[in-house]
DNA sequence: TTGAAAGCGCTAACAT
DNA sequence: ATGTTAGCGCTTTCAA
């Protein structure tokens, strides 16, 4: 099998009539240093023959491979591609590549990818909101692969950092505005029940309803898949169905934008006789007509946050707080009437 | 510096007191067997002690990576996703890892990335709307590496395989269409001009003119990014202006809804006042609303179809027509009046 | 400042 | 069916 560049780190030397070693040390231009003249004159050829390092044979000899994974449910789902970029940027920046894996919400799948990101040495794993159960992840870390979780948490035995959203309050805060506007029948349109991010939301809501006396209805929910389909159908299913409701809360923004596309075409007026909420503050949420009023976090700032944290963890330096959760805020536009200004929800 | 995984193959070996080669026989499932015997107590050994082959030690071994690069000019705009989704579900059916990264757009920032992924040893790389010219593509040759673009085409002398839309017809069409409503001044904003696709679809819009009879105006043409925001400020700047025209034309789905954004907070309707066209037909067309009418392309079969031919690239196998272009089709929705039939505007 | 040599974890040709 | 051996392209320790 012929090389796939013409040169290794030998010929290089033997043609410099120097050994692998000093190739190796201007390569990787060593502190302790090479003599100038040898130094240029290897610089040289390596420029002229366009030698490249080969970064795998490399990472054989380091066990260092500057790969990470990055493991989501489905990069086509609106909200990840900000969050590749955000976790992307910083990485780049440390000269690390980044390796996508789509999951599609299938525990076998995304074990069967985090397995094979350890095969290739990836020097950390970045798991998006995963759907491994807990004991799944507890047996990958035998395999001694950082791994840091994004909008999930463990107790912090299974991931070395993380960072979540509050799902409960975020979901609460969405609950009480609608509440407060005076709505009494408020769906609650989830996607995949079996994140646990989507118990807390569920939870969030119920709160809310108790504080405003409330009782909670099951009939009122619904789930299904964190999808523009999915929140179509519910709305299109909620409406044959004839049940009663007065405003609908949302999963995630997709689903509310699902929802309130089924809803128009109904021709139901929202938000003046439907409020409805989603839940993350996608990019989307502002460009879409009418303009989404949804819960919102700092997905970029979050996973940004999160490739650092597991670059400290990889080059061993100190990690501070490493499993964070932040407080989601309400963001009001065009799907939610207005409400005279009340702090708590802000 | 100790080991990631606690096991190497020699050791695996060691323990079950075979050979080394026999361990990597049973690692590979060799055609020319191994013992049932010796085969399955390796096994057992492997399984009970978690151990994991080293995917980039054998990457040395056969000078194989097995991992893609993918260069997107940004995955976090909507165009994008559905593509790097395309291209990882074949890939990852055959084994191959993706490593994704951003351009912005960049030639320079594109080159190192280029570069970089020769040094990971990729198998080959999928350029997405690359940036880099022609020179620079040429010179990448040398290093080897199966190199595949999408959306773009040069002569074949610097890619082994390509597809793209017909910008030129696409873009004609879309033209064509408006012309025929009895648009007169039709505004293009067009993205990135560094792009051969801008320039194509340029053209496209001109050929309509022509033969409509319609001397083409400078004036009436915008360029800048491929983005939601600069279709905002095109919009707002036209308005601000107080150009005359009675239809928009965009190179890009993406413009086309900051465009109509804009338009829609003027006060404009659409499309009765304005008609507006989008290019691409991403996924986001359908349900923005209005929904977008626009000129459409399979993107994510394009995509799979892509990453099918560098995997036969790759592995050897005859690939039949390399590069091709296909002829993208109207989608007529909402942001467009409708126009008796027609099978030219099909 | 430089080189020799061993080692990283694997495969593959050749023996047996 | 299995083992021996050399080799992939690099780093790193130790010695000169």
């Amino acid at each position: 099998m012929e090389n796939k560049t013409k040169y290794s780190i030998s010929q290089i030397a033997e043609i410099c009539g120097v050994s692998k070693a000093t190739v190796s040390r201007v390569i990787n231009n060593s502190p302790c240093g090479v003599g100038e003249a040898t130094k240029e004159r290897v610089r040289k050829v390596i420029e002229e023959l366009n030698y490249r390092p080969n970064a795998l044979a490399r990472g054989v000899a380091v066990s260092r491979s500057r790969m990470i994974g990055v493991v989501v449910p489905d990069v086509s789902n609106f909200f990840y591609p900000k969050i590749i970029r955000g976790i992307s940027d910083y990485l780049e920046k440390k000269d690390y590549s980044v390796i996508v894996c789509n999951s599609d919400y299938n525990p076998e799948k995304e074990a069967q990818l985090l397995m094979s990101l350890v095969d290739k040495r990836v020097d950390g794993v970045i798991l998006c909101s995963g759907i491994s159960n807990k004991a799944f992840l507890e047996k990958y870390r035998k395999y001694q692969v950082p791994l840091v979780l994004l909008g999930r948490t463990f107790d912090s035995s299974v991931s070395d950092a993380s960072i979540t959203g509050d799902n409960v309050k975020g979901s609460r805060k969405a609950a009480s505005y609608l509440l407060r506007g005076g709505n009494r029948r408020i769906v609650y349109v989830e996607g995949n029940t079996e994140l646990s991010g989507s118990k807390q939301r569920l939870e969030g809501y119920q709160e809310a309803l108790r504080e405003h006396g409330i009782t909670f209805d099951k009939s009122l929910t619904m789930s299904g898949e964190y999808s523009i389909e999915f929140g179509r159908r519910a709305a299109e299913e909620l409406l044959e169905k004839k049940v009663e409701f007065d405003a609908i809360m949302t999963g995630s923004d997709l689903i509310a934008i699902g929802v309130i596309s089924g809803l128009l075409d109904a021709g139901k007026k929202i938000p003046e006789e439907i409020e409805v909420m989603g839940f993350d503050n996608i990019e989307l949420a502002e460009v879409f007509r009418p303009a989404l009023s949804t819960v919102s976090k700092p997905h970029y700032e979050m996973a940004q946050h999160l490739a650092k944290q597991i670059i400290r963890i990889i080059e061993g330096e100190e990690v501070g707080l490493s499993h964070m959760v932040v407080e989601p805020t309400l963001k009001l536009r065009r799907t939610t009437k207005e409400r005279p200004y009340d702090s708590e929800y802000e």
